[in-house]
DNA sequence: CTAATGTCAGCTGAACTGAAATTG
DNA sequence: CCAATTTCAGTTGAGCTGACATTA
């Protein structure tokens, strides 16, 4: 780059070019805008007595249909070793099936149930107002804007790092 | 058990509602994106040593001077019992002084040192070539777009929410 | 007496790793 | 023999709470 012939240190306590780096920086924007959506997203969901895994399970399954474990853990970034828990928490409540893949015995076939087809369009509506809340300053076109750079964004990362199970 | 000749519950409704609503939520893509954002900064840091905690206490100081370790948690939204580790690992490392304050013995002062001074400008350019990464896939207009969009968000959120430190 | 500060000790839920057993 | 799947057991680090002594 260009050297700059600013002042190398803080010489003049003047508006530098430096105004506050550390609250414009986008790392930092994320981390904290993260931290309030997720406050958010947990304390509504908790209301309806579910969680933001159990809304990305039922999804998954009503939008892409069954699926073993491992490709539930695919589609949702939930790890594999989690989906056992999870999955246990929806079999109880009867919202989604678990049986064995007559296919591939290793496997288990998991279906989203009428219940769960309920309760996934209840979450929906809640998630809907919880995000309408959470970008409530923004207006729709805002809305699209932010959805598509976030999106943009994650699709870069997500392609040649293979660090989450979604490969 | 269940009757074996269910019929298939994938989208077989005429409802054109949502396409992939998992993949498009706000939320999700936040706390997606933020993990990419996460792991990229941590990894990058660490490879000089530092961590993103440190970063923010040494700008935070240049930035707005001096300050108690209960006003630095202010600043930087770090808990203040978090932050006596913090400035142990700062302290050592000679890139802050820690006196106690003569005019208010509760309290110390923290002070940013020349070479917290040095360590913090390596710190930025790491931070900026990071950060490049980071939003490699955005034109510098989309850039700013974006951190002008989660700025009005996080400003809009941290307002009347006391949740953090950071007030 | 109340409030702020620095400090310590501990909790919680999320992300992640490793390995075992079963089946392909 | 190697790979994938389900499951369990455990680690790590971040965010957060509660308490205590000191000083204002």
């Amino acid at each position: 780059m260009t050297s700059r012939a600013e002042a190398p240190d803080m010489p003049h306590h003047g508006e530098i070019k430096t105004p506050d780096r550390l609250r414009r920086r986008a790392s930092r924007l994320l981390s904290g805008m993260t931290a309030q959506s997720d406050r958010l997203i947990t304390e509504g969901l908790a209301q309806v007595d579910a969680r933001k895994w159990h809304y990305a399970v039922l999804a998954s399954l009503q939008e892409h249909g069954p699926g073993s474990q491992a490709t539930l853990s695919r589609r949702t970034g939930i790890y594999r070793s989690d989906m056992v828990g999870l999955l246990n928490e929806l079999a109880e409540r009867d919202l989604v099936g678990r049986t064995p893949d007559p296919d591939d015995r290793r496997r288990n076939v998991i279906t989203i149930t009428a219940q769960g087809r309920r309760h996934l369009r209840r979450l929906d509506k809640v998630l809907d107002d919880l995000h309408d809340e959470l970008l409530a300053p923004l207006t729709p076109a805002e809305r699209d804007q932010f959805v598509q750079l976030l999106t943009r964004l994650l699709d870069h990362h997500t392609q040649q790092a293979p660090h989450p199970p979604t490969s």
